[in-house]
DNA sequence: AAAAAAGTGTTATAATATAACATATCAGTT
DNA sequence: AACTGATATGTTATATTATAACACTTTTTT
């Protein structure tokens, strides 16, 4: 079982490839405008796109940007939930592993007597390398 | 110092009255229909007022549902970060004081060379009273 | 090949949020 | 009490983000 290796559509794979090369999370219309060259006209080409890539954990979403990143990591598990250091100088975003967070919370819904399924965290502030810019 | 006890207008208090007797986080759309009989007409009428009351702590945006609603603490000091524990089955929300999460994130932030600012935090589950009826 | 499932292209529209501008109100000063 | 600066208001228009509906195509499974 486990996460079966997905293979993408045309659209899809687009929509990924620019995703995982960039360097700060795009938002959909910013997508959109970047690869009509290669055919995608509308809107909903991009988001039936992205919503395909979140579900399998290609692709995250950040909430607080209405913008999309690509996961960095091998054979995501995070499909739902998602972590991430957002540096509030350049834009840079950060995926944290979920494993000990996941945990975490699951301890603290407890004490409220809730039961925890997923979560998502955006950590805003200052990156390392703007850090040392100062 | 601290946070002034700040006066608010007509305006603003129509709105946060309106989501302090709301069980459940409000759109601004909804607001805007429920509060047009007190002569509030145009969404940015709404909008400024919650951007205010955010401003000032009395209120949140829960980023994931583009909603908004009152803070329950006193003299809340979380105007810019958040932590809320989200019903999936009856959509009732739970606002989670910072104090701690404050303090790990920031460890959690340090082990990857990133200073913390703030966060948002958004867990989903099952509340109290909906894993009871199970 | 037939049926079922998933994806596509397209037009239109819904839902969420802000820009711009003229006017009004309020708080603190002289 | 009038002057000033900051803040809020009312209004129209518009930008931004996202989905509905529908006819058609491709892929996968039977």
């Amino acid at each position: 079982m486990g996460l079966a290796v997905e293979k993408l559509t045309n659209n899809q794979q687009t929509v990924l490839e620019l995703l995982e090369k960039s360097k700060e999370p795009l938002k959909a219309y910013a997508i959109l405008f970047d690869i009509q060259k290669k055919g995608i006209k509308a809107p909903l080409q991009v988001y039936r796109a992205l919503d395909k890539l979140i579900e399998i954990g290609k692709v995250h979403k950040i909430e607080s940007k209405n913008s999309y990143i690509a996961c960095k990591h091998k054979n995501c598990d995070s499909s739902t939930s998602t972590s991430f250091l957002i540096c509030e100088t350049c834009d840079q975003v950060t995926e944290l592993k979920k494993n000990n967070l996941s945990a975490y919370f699951t301890k603290q819904s407890e004490q409220a007597n809730f039961k925890y399924a997923k979560h998502n965290l955006e950590i805003y502030g200052t990156c390392k390398n703007c850090k040392k810019k100062h």
